[in-house]
DNA sequence: TCTGGGGTCCTAGGACCC
DNA sequence: TCTGGGGTCCTAGGACCC
C-alpha cells in the first residue's frame, strides 16, 4: 500500500468563482481573459485587490495591493465586487467534490486543501491519474481550474508544488525530485519565507531554497532561533504534520475586524463599533460550542499604527454582551484619544468547549439570562439574516448591526472563516 | 477614495514565586 | 541591606500564511 498526500488549490479563487457564476447568469465575458481584479469598495476605505486574472498579473497587479495602485498600472483595469456567500458556497462544493476521492481531507484555507490518498493496490488509480481526474471533474462541473499540486509524501512538498506553473495543472513533488525541482526556486517562494526573511536570508548570501537546505545549520540559528529548523526543515522537505480532517480540534481562537467608513475619534462610537463586531465573535464561538478564556482588542490607527490589548477572563464565556463589555474596558485601557482610529478589531481565544465550562457557569443566573437572549437572537439571525434583530443603539448609527467576516459590507453572506 | 480581513506561532520582557 | 537563579504565566508586538 502507498500514501500520497495531495494539495488542491484553486487558481485565483475569487475571481476565478466570480467569472464562472457570471457566465452561468449569462452573461458573454469571462473575467478571467482580461485584466480584471476582485477589488474592495474604495468608498469604505476597503479598496485592495482581493484577487486578479493572469492578464492583470501580467500588469504586474499584486494582491493587497491599493486599488488607486493597481490601475496606475493598467488603466483599463476592471474590477469586480466581492461576492463572499457565493464563495462559501464555491469552497464547500469544491471539498465536497474532493470528498469524492478520499474522505481524508482537511481544508486549509477558503480555496486550499490536503488529501490524503491511499493506493492499495496494483489495481487502484496512481496517483496522477486521479489528480487529472479530480482537477478535470471540478473544472467541468463546477467550472473553474485547480491545481492538483503536490502529489507527495507529505504537506510541505505536495504544498510547494502546487505553486509551480498555473493555472489548471497537476505537479508531482516526491523527494528524489527535491533538488530538480525545489532547490533551484528562490528562497523567498519557500512556505513561511516572506519578506522580511528572505531579506535576511538574501544578506547571509542565501538566495536558493537549495542554498537553505545545506546552509550551515549554527550560522541559521544564530539570526532566526528555532524559526531556523522549520524553514531549513522545509527546504529539505521534511514535514511530519498530519492531516487533520476536522478542523473544530485545531481551531485556536477566532476573532473580526473592520476597517470604519470613516475615522473614529471617540470612545462611543468606537464602543458601538466593538459591539457590532462582538456580536459576530459572540455568534462564531456559540455556533461552534465554545467558551472564550481570553478577549482581545485592537486599534489601527489613521496612520496604520497597530496597538492591542487582552485579558484573561478568570471564567470562560459566550456571550455578547461580555465579550463587548470586555471589549469596551479593554478599548478605554488602551486608546490614548489620539490619533483617529481606522480600524478596530475583537478576537477571542484560549477556547474551552462549551459543555465543559458550563458546570462552572451553572450556578450564575445572569450567565444563564444572557444565553437564552444569545441563543434566541442567533436562531432568528440564522433564520432570517443579520438585519432581522438589532440592538436598539444601532438605529441611526450609521454602522452595520453586525460585522465581520464579509458581513457589514454590501451584502450579508455567511462567515468567511471555515467555521 | 492609497493601503482588507481572517488566522497561527514565536519571542522578549515583566510580574511573581520559591 | 550591593542585589542569584530557576521556573511559570502573562502581555504586546511582529512575522508569516491565505
Amino acid at each position: 500500500m502507498s500514501r500520497y498526500i495531495f494539495h488542491i488549490d484553486v487558481n485565483s479563487a475569487y475571481l476565478s468563482w466570480s467569472a464562472a457564476h457570471r457566465l452561468q447568469q449569462g452573461e458573454s465575458l469571462d473575467i478571467r481573459t482580461v485584466p480584471c481584479v476582485v477589488g474592495g469598495n474604495e468608498k469604505s476605505r476597503h479598496g485592495i485587490v482581493l484577487a486578479k486574472s493572469i492578464p492583470a498579473k501580467h500588469f504586474g497587479i499584486h494582491t493587497g495591493e491599493p486599488l488607486m495602485a493597481a490601475r496606475r498600472k493598467c488603466p483599463n483595469l476592471m474590477s469586480v465586487p466581492p461576492d463572499y456567500s457565493l464563495y462559501m458556497k464555491a469552497s464547500y462544493a469544491t471539498v465536497e467534490m474532493i470528498k469524492r476521492y478520499s474522505p481524508k481531507v482537511q481544508q486549509f484555507s477558503v480555496d486550499e486543501c490536503f488529501m490524503d490518498y491511499y493506493q492499495h493496490t496494483e489495481n487502484d488509480m496512481d496517483p496522477v491519474t486521479i489528480g487529472h481526474r479530480l482537477k478535470d471533474q471540478i473544472k467541468d462541473e463546477l467550472g473553474f481550474t485547480v491545481n492538483v499540486g503536490g502529489i507527495s509524501t507529505n504537506k510541505i512538498l505536495a504544498k510547494m508544488a502546487s505553486d509551480f506553473t498555473k493555472p489548471d495543472r497537476v505537479h508531482t513533488l516526491f523527494p528524489h525530485e527535491l533538488k530538480d525541482k525545489l532547490w533551484p526556486l528562490p528562497v523567498s517562494d519557500l512556505f513561511m519565507v516572506g519578506r522580511r526573511t528572505s531579506k535576511k536570508l538574501y544578506d547571509l548570501g542565501i538566495a536558493t531554497i537549495g542554498e537553505l537546505a545545506t546552509a550551515d545549520t549554527d550560522l541559521l540559528y544564530e539570526h532566526f532561533k528555532s524559526f531556523a529548523y522549520l524553514i531549513q526543515g522545509y527546504a529539505n522537505g521534511v514535514d511530519d504534520s498530519p492531516i487533520r480532517a476536522s478542523n473544530h480540534e485545531i481551531v485556536k481562537g477566532m476573532g473580526n475586524s473592520t476597517t470604519v467608513k470613516f475615522d473614529v475619534k471617540d470612545k462611543a462610537t468606537a464602543h458601538q463599533v466593538l459591539l457590532s463586531l462582538s456580536e459576530s465573535v459572540g455568534m462564531r464561538l456559540r455556533a461552534g460550542n465554545f467558551c472564550a478564556g481570553l478577549v482581545a482588542i485592537s486599534i489601527t490607527s489613521t496612520e496604520f499604527g497597530h496597538k492591542s490589548h487582552q485579558r484573561k477572563l478568570d471564567v470562560a464565556m459566550n456571550s455578547t454582551t461580555y465579550v463587548h463589555q470586555i471589549a469596551k474596558e479593554l478599548f478605554d485601557e488602551l486608546w490614548d484619544n489620539s490619533p483617529p482610529i481606522r480600524k478596530l478589531g475583537v478576537r477571542v481565544s484560549d477556547l474551552h468547549t462549551n459543555d465543559y465550562v458550563q458546570l462552572s457557569l451553572f450556578e450564575s443566573h445572569d450567565f444563564e439570562r444572557e444565553k437564552d437572549i444569545d441563543m434566541a437572537v442567533d436562531h432568528i439571525r440564522g433564520r432570517y439574516g443579520m438585519d432581522a434583530i438589532q440592538r436598539a443603539s444601532f438605529l441611526h448609527s450609521g454602522l452595520r448591526p453586525v460585522t465581520g467576516g464579509g458581513i457589514g459590507e454590501d451584502d450579508y453572506p455567511v462567515m468567511t472563516s471555515i467555521l
